[in-house]
DNA sequence: AGAAATGTTCGGCA
DNA sequence: GTGCCGAACATTTC
């Protein structure tokens, strides 16, 4: 689930709801997510309140009125719930505001992180976390580009490259690109990496206009299409599934070059 | 029952 | 140093 778009998502809800009133207490329920200790989370946050909510790449990065920024990383399954009264299950750490309400980090599969950092550019180079790909300007990225190596898919999902794309939306941005997910990157012309840009951003910000919900992406896209047996929206071919490293991928082989 | 699932990291190899 | 692979992590779902 979360990739950039989820996590704008999840950085929307704490915008809305999250800021800018004191935390009473935080309560950790599973001690493997607090990559910083309970005690440094609860003592970083309590009594303060989150001024902003930010995002970098799959990172949320909530800055408090004292020195500190949580940041929260969801591994492969989490999300994010404000609400009153029980406390949702897969609650791995729960926020509690004096308003009686509570913001929960959600983890199913207890792979997401909790941080406490006081500097988010240092915290974002120790963590090896690249440019935001919706912050990326087409000069820069085609800088970057250009000097990249190997398979177009794996480019668009070291985080150190580019941060934010994952193994669902590299498929969409390689499919609306129209390359195969196999292609070298650095085969790629000029024109072509223009290309890419402009399918990376807008695959990026159509997911988050329709709320990073996979049934609800346009009927071009080919999230919704990720299983044996479906068709290309395009051409209406067989999509194709593949393995890149243990992980599964989809592709139309008629559509993508 | 077994495999695969949105992420990251690490060891090993070319 | 770069790129790639498989395994590991933990748990749910098909």
């Amino acid at each position: 689930m979360p990739e950039l778009p989820d996590v704008e998502i999840f950085r929307r809800t704490a915008e809305t709801h999250a800021l800018n009133q004191a935390i009473e207490a935080v309560e950790i329920d599973d001690q493997k997510v607090a990559a910083s200790s309970p005690q440094n989370l609860s003592e970083s946050l309590r009594g303060y309140w989150f001024t902003e909510a930010k995002r970098r790449g799959k990172y949320l990065l909530m800055p408090t009125s004292g020195e500190t920024v949580l940041v929260m990383h969801f591994g492969m399954t989490g999300w994010l719930e404000y609400n009153q009264g029980d406390k949702p299950g897969y609650a791995k750490a729960t926020f509690n505001y004096t308003n009686g309400y509570s913001l929960h980090f959600i983890n199913p599969r207890k792979l997401g992180r909790l941080y406490i950092t006081d500097d988010i550019e240092a915290f974002c180079q120790y963590m090896k976390a690249g440019p935001d790909a919706l912050a990326l300007k087409e000069d820069a990225f085609m800088e970057r580009a250009q000097k990249k190596k190997g398979m177009i898919k794996s480019a668009l999902m070291d985080q150190s490259f580019i941060s934010g794309i994952g193994n669902i939306y590299s498929d969409e941005i390689c499919f609306q690109a129209r390359f195969h997910p196999k292609t070298k990157i650095n085969d790629l012309s000029e024109i072509q990496l223009v290309r890419l840009f402009h399918a990376m951003n807008d695959v990026l910000q159509t997911a988050i206009e329709h709320h990073a919900i996979p049934e609800k992406m346009p009927a071009h896209f080919i999230i919704p299409r990720r299983k044996e047996g479906e068709y290309c929206p395009r051409c209406g071919g067989a999509i194709k599934k593949d393995k890149r490293s243990g992980r599964g991928f989809y592709f139309c082989p008629h559509c993508q070059e």
